[in-house]
DNA sequence: GTCTATACTGAGATAGAC
DNA sequence: GTCTATCTCAGTATAGAC
């Protein structure tokens, strides 16, 4: 077997011991930008190694030196953005509140999706599941992602920022999903606003909701 | 051309000139039913029409004398859902205010997909997307529908119900896109929550939002 | 390891008997 | 109009030369 990726946690980072090696693991990476935005604009299932080969410049079979299988590939798109968003996560100014963090999380991501890099993976696709889950670097990736922003949210509701009347998974998964709804593409293709526009728009409603707030008469 | 849908607006509603006519509208239903739960299920690009034959209990070949192709058979399933969404939307009771109407019209969507009712199509889907367009009853349900749901966010704006501070199309897509939102499944599966206690969490974030509202000291 | 060329499979759509 | 059987093609994955 030889199609290890080159991204893969067995090799340390970092450690590059020849420059065809450090040649492949560009073209890997390159690959992977291919990837999240041809998932990002097609959806897996559109996506076909044809185009991706044919984006990235390299021929169709090279692909698979790279990753043994479609699902296997975009496991790897997704655990790189996963190990993107988990240092940020670590390297947030720490006098940030909770809120605010959170909030730069999602407009990060956001604007991730914005540059057409977010790489939307369907989860209804049995196969897919399977391959994300088999695969080492990805499970990794998302606990540690999950338990981080686990551990925000509680602070949020702990500093009173945060309801404190719903489950912490409930908060999680809310500003988990604003970064994939769909409302975002459609807010964009009406071209009525800007795109920072239309992130401001998002975060306003994933924290304060559509509902108008309870604020008595005095102050807006 | 014999595959015209006799769920078609060509048709008047009611209009049935024969038993065997009834037969094949009764058995079209069949199919859109069938077709709802597999779309809820696997997504468009992974129901095949094999199964859903299977699932019917009839011919593939016999699909296509109903619909002329896969795209088709999902825009007639996504109207008939539109169609049920305007009813509903009609009969409505008035004195309702505008924000417990759309609360209500977001909980029955949630609870038909809790139910597998809920046909979710990819917006990624060039071809779909076009299939759409492109069908006649799709275009109307949809403008019918988008134009209620508008003029009820505008009456809750004018009410003070919901907030002023941001666009009309912000509000409605973000109530629509809640229906869709992928942490109702993750919630589901965990298997924490009744359906009912997550289609309560889930329209409390929609029109609360996660952050703890500001009315600890009075009048700010 | 990368290329060109190809094998294989799943699935959308159609043909023709009844 | 429904069935069985078949066509066609896109797309994943692999073989083999260099």
């Amino acid at each position: 077997m030889t199609t290890a990726s080159s991204l893969s946690p067995e090799r340390p980072a970092g450690t590059v011991r020849s420059f065809r090696d450090r040649q492949f693991q560009l073209r890997e990476e390159a690959i992977l930008d291919a990837a999240n935005q041809l998932l990002a604009q097609r959806g897996f299932e559109l996506m076909s190694m044809d185009e991706l080969a044919a984006a990235v410049g390299i021929a169709k079979g090279s692909l698979y030196k790279h990753f043994e299988s479609k699902e296997q590939l975009a496991a790897a798109s997704m655990t790189r953005l996963l190990r993107r968003i988990e240092s940020r996560l670590l390297t947030q100014p720490a006098q940030d509140s909770p809120r605010r963090r959170l909030e730069a999380l999602l407009r990060w991501t956001l604007a991730e999706r914005a540059a057409g890099r977010m790489p939307l993976l369907p989860s209804t696709n049995p196969a897919l599941q399977q391959a994300l889950m088999g695969t080492r670097g990805y499970t990794e990736a998302l606990g540690a992602v999950g338990e981080a922003l686990a551990q925000l949210v509680e602070q949020g509701i702990e500093a009173g920022e945060l309801r404190s009347d719903l489950p912490v998974p409930v908060l999680l998964f809310t500003v988990y999903a604003r970064s994939c709804d769909p409302s975002f593409d459609f807010l964009r293709a009406s071209g009525e606003f800007s795109d920072e526009q239309v992130i401001d728009f998002m975060v306003a409603t994933c924290f304060d909701g559509m509902a108008r707030p309870r604020t008595g008469t005095p102050a807006q």
